[in-house]
DNA sequence: CGTCGAGTTGACATAATTCAAGTAAGGTGG
DNA sequence: CCACCTTACTTGAATTATGTCAACTCGACG
């Protein structure tokens, strides 16, 4: 099933880049070169923190991680669900105090990538900056798409959302999956994810299951009608695909 | 009052960078060279529409401008209220259909951008691209803000943070704005712009009022205790500034 | 065998929405 | 310059979605 596949993918930032272009020789040995030595992080350990001084960005090989930021009454906004072959932290980037913090859900490998070298890697290849450019735009789009759920749909749509939004972003880089995958993720992380409670979204859950949208086993989730879940969830597809035509040539 | 001033200010993608460094000679003339001639265009115009074809991005170089995304029962989520300077639609760039809607407010003027004209400015000035990668960075952590704000917070804290970002933004490119600034917001769009209604917005205008936090005439909003305002919105400061260090040499 | 984390469910509390009925301000045409 | 119209703002009462609190189940794990 998908959600084992996930757990060993291991999955780079060139092989992220690979699904959008055609890289050269020249440009996949620079976007590899990024990556420092591997680092192994266990289960439920912070990988970086908010507020601490300036750190390098990290490579998700395998796992799953979240970005989150937290309020002042304790509790936490999750900011995003990353899958092997995010960049991690990149919006920190441009200042000089991290931003958000990273944690690793399940077990994770990272590798560490510095700034510098990004600059580097811009100056050497253009079209490779361009691509960077192009995955904090999509990226900022998907943070868009969880901005409107979040301010704008009900709780179950919201829940629906998040799974629908899991799904796809498994299949764009293992095609195999299905409609079944395992979601890894608690209930109370779903929540801080949606900006509802543990509580809610577990109601939810059973709302969707009630109407045949989806099934539970243990942990895993069989999406059952995607279409249906899509209209109650009221999910934007990408009409249209992806427009490289802008790219610069390759070098 | 910075309110007038931020309606006639004339404002390039050239003159944000400029904020961030010193441009050479070389690079201001590149991106000046992106933009295309000046539309003027009425308030409550659509600058773009989204499901749209393809179509080229904007600067906006004066006025206010939208950025939202509708819904299957009509309602609609604002993503960002943008301010000259601000490039519109970039988030669209990786996609082969526009993804959001930008609608002009006041009356704006914009200049078209087109994306290969993007690509080509990548390959001439590495550094300007490094630029163009961290407005979108930034922009995200804007986002994500707002995500937190929606996700996590209580109305009035939400309006509260909205009023905030606003006057923050405003004093990024006018630091002759005081406390006092006028918003040329409808409380519409405020409710848009934050996940809640027009009415609930109003109550919590009165609430911040009622509070002395902030003052209202007519249309403008002065903020009488930012600090005591900050604390009640859980505001996030960008502690420490902005990160150059990182960025490839001029050319 | 006991503990712990996660999930489940019910009763109740509260934040925000909806509906409805106003008022105030600004723009326009006579 | 006034009458009118429109748009935004304002306020109260009733309704709904979601949160809070608390108790319980279940499976994993040592």
């Amino acid at each position: 099933m998908g959600g084992l596949s996930i757990s060993v993918l291991d999955f780079g930032i060139a092989d992220r880049l690979q699904i959008l272009v055609d890289l050269t020789p020249a440009e996949r040995a620079a976007i590899e070169g990024l990556e420092g030595p591997v680092r192994n992080i266990p289960r439920q350990m912070p990988i970086r923190s908010e507020r601490s001084p300036m750190q390098p960005l990290f490579a998700l090989r395998t796992g799953v991680a979240i970005s989150y930021m937290l309020l002042s009454d304790g509790s936490r906004q999750i900011l995003r669900i990353h899958q092997p072959g995010d960049l991690l932290g990149a919006p920190s980037m441009p200042f000089a105090t991290v931003q958000d913090t990273l944690l690793a859900l399940t077990d994770v490998r990272v590798a560490p990538i510095d700034k510098t070298a990004i600059g580097a890697l811009f100056e050497a290849h253009p079209r490779v900056a361009a691509l960077f450019f192009m995955v904090a735009q999509m990226e900022r789009a998907a943070a868009f798409d969880r901005l409107t759920s979040i301010g704008r749909t009900l709780a179950a749509a919201r829940v629906g959302a998040l799974l629908l939004d899991m799904l796809h972003r498994r299949r764009m880089v293992d095609p195999a999956v299905g409609s079944a995958f395992s979601l890894h993720l608690t209930q109370e992380v779903i929540a801080d994810a949606t900006g509802l409670t543990s509580v809610h979204v577990n109601r939810m859950m059973r709302v969707l299951q009630d109407r045949g949208l989806v099934e539970r086993r243990n942990g895993d989730v069989v999406i059952l009608d995607e279409v249906a879940l899509a209209r109650l969830a009221q999910h934007r597809k990408r009409y249209g695909g992806i427009d490289l035509s802008w790219l610069p040539s390759a070098r």
